[in-house]
DNA sequence: ATAGGCCTTCCAGTCGCTGGAAGCTCAAGC
DNA sequence: GCTTGAGCTTCCAGCGACTGGAAGGCCTAT
């Protein structure tokens, strides 16, 4: 397979897959004539990697992950501790941006959103802050 | 007031004031030896800032609230409307976050964590998923 | 022979900082 | 007056994970 069908089949860019073999994500071979030349196994590498990324791994636990998944003496409680670690990553970002969302929308709330210039909004960005 | 006391005041790090001047967010006059020389007013818009981006506004976002909010003559509309649009975005990076989240305490939840390698997280991962 | 679509490499840019090096300035202590 | 150390300056590089674009080679069909 060339890279086209490839990023067809993954659904990932031909860019991306380049510059996951940059990085060393994947091993390519090559045809005489420069051209990547794709295995299944790689397919299968880069279909993991698309799935592990849309579920928000980095692209370093994707590459912890890859081992493990190759590992056959890996012990699952590795697998989980990561993906419990990315779990609480993930919910303190939500937390985060939920608290954000919700100082938001009151500001919004309050603001008339009309033609004067009197607003809640500016007023509380000037406004000091601590913390 | 040089850039230490500013810092300290409004609770950035100096780096980040200097790189708010290279890009143009603020404008502090000089001392003679070169130092930055920062007024009240500078110092509050520095404040305004750091608020406006702990709400998660972009740079170019806080561009335009403090034009807005330097203008007397803005309408709230203009406020309201850059946050309302904020705001959505917010609420769509959390839907996604809270997808991924959930995907991902199923897995966690089905995996033993022990020694052994069999492992739901590394199976899905591995397994075909459209879209 | 030519057109176009695919492939290649390389460089630069995104966003918002952050780290570090090299060097100047200033205030305090001896 | 000299030293020390903190604080200031500039400039360059790097983070993460791509993405865009230019310049050029290759392949297939007409």
């Amino acid at each position: 397979m060339n890279i086209g069908e490839v990023a067809a089949k993954s659904g990932l860019p031909a860019k991306t897959i380049r510059y996951y073999e940059d990085i060393g994500l994947i091993q390519p071979e090559r045809h005489d004539n420069g051209y990547r030349v794709f295995r299944q196994t790689q397919l299968h590498k880069l279909m993991f990697v698309a799935r592990a990324r849309s579920l928000g791994f980095s692209i370093d636990d994707c590459r912890i992950l890859l081992a493990l998944y190759e590992d056959d003496s890996r012990a699952s409680a590795q697998v989980k501790a990561l993906a419990q670690d990315h779990l609480t990553q993930i919910d303190a970002k939500i937390a985060g941006l939920r608290a954000m969302r919700d100082t938001l929308a009151d500001l919004v709330d309050a603001c008339h959103g009309d033609s004067r210039p009197d607003c809640p909004i500016l007023k509380d960005l000037a406004a000091a802050h601590d913390g």
